[in-house]
DNA sequence: GCGACAG
DNA sequence: ATCTTGTCGC
């Protein structure tokens, strides 16, 4: 298990999102993002931790590519690996990023032809507490285009579910209708989405890197057959992986402390 | 006590 | 996230 992290750390993490915050770029960046039906674009990818369940200390980091806009697979990557970090909201790329960079690496190491050109990650982007969630995170510390997709709507910056915003979802009668999720500085972080015909539940869109909000709204209804895109609704499957239990709780507390000793020079652990 | 809480 | 079966509707 994890304990709840020191404050400092947490104003260490901060401070990081801030720095990479910098160096993000909500535009469309690409050529085939402005063309008509995004001609040039041939790769997407998802990736995704899927936990486990009595499990704290393990999780399984997947990677998917495939082609578009058949949405054929073209190379998958499934990785056990140990969690460093715990969940905090807020700070789920501190958890995830790491694992997730990895299997990029790798793909780019044994098929650097099958690169995405756009990666969908499960969670949010810029509709985040701070305007940088994990979908921005990864696109800035791996250079690709990336969307966030949420299942769940973030109560932050003013965003509610409130009447009024029950009564938006209402209105989305078919796939591909949505409406934006403004702050309350006016800014809009993100966009609700109908994904499909058949869903009446949204999911939650906003800009990862190198993409505009429009542009990765249109994108992601474009790769939804069902209400999950299918980057991210191919990683689904979780893992069929057992695990000895015994590798156990003395272990993960080591590590834990080791990570956290070594993000904070001089603290006790 | 109650509601929030990406994954 | 994960624990879990059935059930209602097209």
């Amino acid at each position: 298990m994890f304990s709840a992290p020191p404050e400092a750390l947490l104003k260490q993490w901060e401070s990081e999102q801030d720095r990479l915050r910098l160096q993000l770029i909500q535009e469309d960046s690409e050529d085939w993002q402005r063309r008509t039906h995004f001609l040039g674009l041939e790769r997407v990818a998802g990736v995704d931790l899927s936990y486990i369940k009595g499990d704290h200390v393990h999780a399984c980091a997947q990677l998917v590519v495939l082609s578009y806009p058949e949405l054929q697979v073209l190379y998958e990557d499934s990785q056990m690996v140990t969690l460093t970090a715990p969940y905090i909201a807020g700070f789920l790329a501190f958890r995830e990023t790491p694992f997730l960079l990895d299997a990029l690496k790798r793909l780019e190491k044994n098929r650097p032809d099958l690169v995405p050109q756009v990666v969908f990650v499960d969670g949010n982007g810029l509709f985040h507490y701070r305007e940088f969630g994990l979908a921005c995170h990864l696109g800035v510390l791996s250079g690709l285009p990336c969307v966030g997709v949420a299942k769940n709507l973030l109560q932050v910056q003013g965003v509610r579910k409130s009447e009024e915003h029950q009564a938006q979802v209402a209105a989305l009668t078919k796939g591909g209708d949505s409406f934006p999720l403004t702050a309350a500085s006016g800014k809009v972080l993100g966009k609700a989405l109908r994904s499909s015909d058949s869903s009446s539940k949204p999911v939650y869109v906003s800009v990862g890197h190198k993409i505009s909000v429009d542009t990765a709204v249109r994108l992601t209804h474009s790769c939804c057959r069902y209400r999950i895109p299918e980057p991210i609704r191919q990683l689904s499957g979780g893992i069929s992986v057992e695990l000895d239990s015994n590798v156990g709780v003395a272990e993960a507390d080591r590590r834990s402390r080791e990570y956290l000793r070594s993000h904070l020079p001089g603290a006790r652990t």
